[in-house]
RNA sequence: GGGCAGGUUCCAGAGCGGCCAAAUGGAGCGGACUGUAAAUCCGCUGUCUUUCGACUUCAGUGGUUCGAAUCCACUCCUGCCCA
């Protein structure tokens, strides 16, 4: 049992990007990493055996919101943890519900205390503190624990920015608090390690970000996450606050942009120094019809697709991407059979995997911005 | 041969004198989706036009009427029933 660890392998010379190791009880991560999102325990019409085999995903997402609701705690702690209910024997992280302020907005209200939401499945209602987050994060028994924040919507009040972000900034000491009362004897302890990113926020004020990075770097916690961003705002301003933030930030410790995001979007950001991501895009798209290629973006509902035989992808090492043809899966689709929302998801998360290891190859290899210049224009072209 | 029920825009199916280019569903086509209330959601789907709008449609022909998908006559089809 030990805790969280980042090695830097190599540090690029023409922008801020890095190929590390993060080290779990788990196993180790190579980064940059991508991590498919899996909220119920689930990465969406996906096995488990095809996340290992053909995605060759290294570490995956649970929610804290969602497997509170359903299973419920008393299954997951019966289970031995999230790991041994899923079967998923490599690290996962958990998301603390920070993400449902912004996106279940409608349903809940935030005060000092925390958050009550009502829930999306029954209309009950369940208080949220930090406190109780990490609580349940830790029966859930993520190898990455996440702090209970509060994500901002876009466009945002500065003052009200200001004010969730010392909100989320109380809320962040709360959650410390609290795990260091954990002790081996505590429900949920499955002895392993669990490690608590805290989450930068401060919408898209640069001000309110650099205060945020100073108060969050000041926790020397092992792993950094930013939040607050890619929910609306332009992609310049993204850049520029993940620009920022990277400059503030630790550089001996893993940064972790929240939520982020396409393919080009990854890739800007390994540019500017983040080492993970997390983005339900690859299967959510997947699941409605957008394919993301190495020759760029397909919407396999399209009637150009009907008699193109050719595979989904032959530009990555992925079985499912290769085997299947483009009017073959099109053809699933439009039949609404389930197996087309599986090779759709199993592709896009090969193919995000695929593109977070050739960046860290071209990071190691010295040749990442120009390969990534090339890349980004690339991947953004519509077939 | 007789009786009854019908023929509506890609399909199914509403409409039964003006508010009808015609409900609704399906199919088709296109788009959106960024720490998942999403196998979801949003458009378009007669022709022309950027909009306003104009024009041609509801089996066919001919009528009635200011006005017809809707009423009348005949014709042609379809289904069921009786001989």
């Amino acid at each position: 049992m030990a805790e969280l660890r980042f090695e830097l392998q190599h540090t690029d010379s023409h922008s801020a990007a890095r190929a590390g190791t993060i080290t779990t009880d788990h196993g180790n991560i190579l980064s940059p990493i991508f991590m498919p999102v899996g909220t119920v325990g689930s990465v969406k019409a996906v096995t488990q055996q095809q996340l290992k085999n053909d995605v060759k995903a290294q570490i995956i997402l649970g929610n804290t919101y969602h497997l509170f609701l359903r299973p419920g705690l008393d299954v997951l702690e019966k289970a031995g943890g999230l790991h041994r209910f899923n079967g998923w024997d490599k690290p996962i992280l958990t998301d603390s519900g920070g993400y449902q302020v912004f996106s279940l907005a409608n349903n809940r209200k935030i005060s000092e205390e925390g958050v009550v939401f009502q829930s999306h499945i029954d209309g009950s209602k369940h208080l949220f503190t930090p406190e109780i987050v990490m609580d349940i994060q830790r029966i859930i028994g993520g190898d990455i624990v996440m702090a209970f924040d509060e994500c901002p919507p876009y466009p945002c009040e500065y003052q009200y920015a200001k004010k969730s972000m010392e909100l989320t900034h109380r809320w962040l000491d709360r959650c410390f608090n609290r795990k260091a009362t954990f002790t081996e004897a505590t429900p949920g302890n499955y002895g392993y390690s669990q490690t608590l990113f805290p989450i930068v926020q401060g919408s898209t004020f640069a001000a309110l970000r650099k205060a945020s990075c100073e108060y969050i770097s000041s926790k020397n916690a092992a792993g950094n996450a930013i939040g607050g961003l890619s929910v609306g705002e332009p992609q310049a301003m993204m850049y520029e606050i993940c620009e920022l933030c990277c400059g503030l930030l630790p550089s001996n410790k893993p940064r972790y942009l929240m939520g982020v995001g396409t393919p080009w979007n990854i890739l800007e950001s390994i540019a500017l120094g983040i080492d993970m991501f997390d983005c339900v895009m690859p299967t959510r798209n997947g699941r409605n019809a957008m394919l993301f290629t190495s020759k760029g973006i397909i919407n396999i509902d399209n009637l150009k697709w009907a008699t193109d035989f050719s595979p989904l992808d032959d530009g990555i090492d992925c079985e499912v991407s290769n085997y299947y043809n483009k009017a073959y899966l099109r053809h699933l689709f439009k039949s609404k059979e389930f197996l087309g929302l599986t090779i759709a998801s199993v592709h896009n998360l090969a193919f995000y995997l695929h593109l977070v290891t050739e960046a860290r190859k071209h990071i190691i290899q010295g040749d990442f911005v120009s390969w990534k210049n090339e890349q980004v224009i690339l991947l953004q072209t519509r077939l």
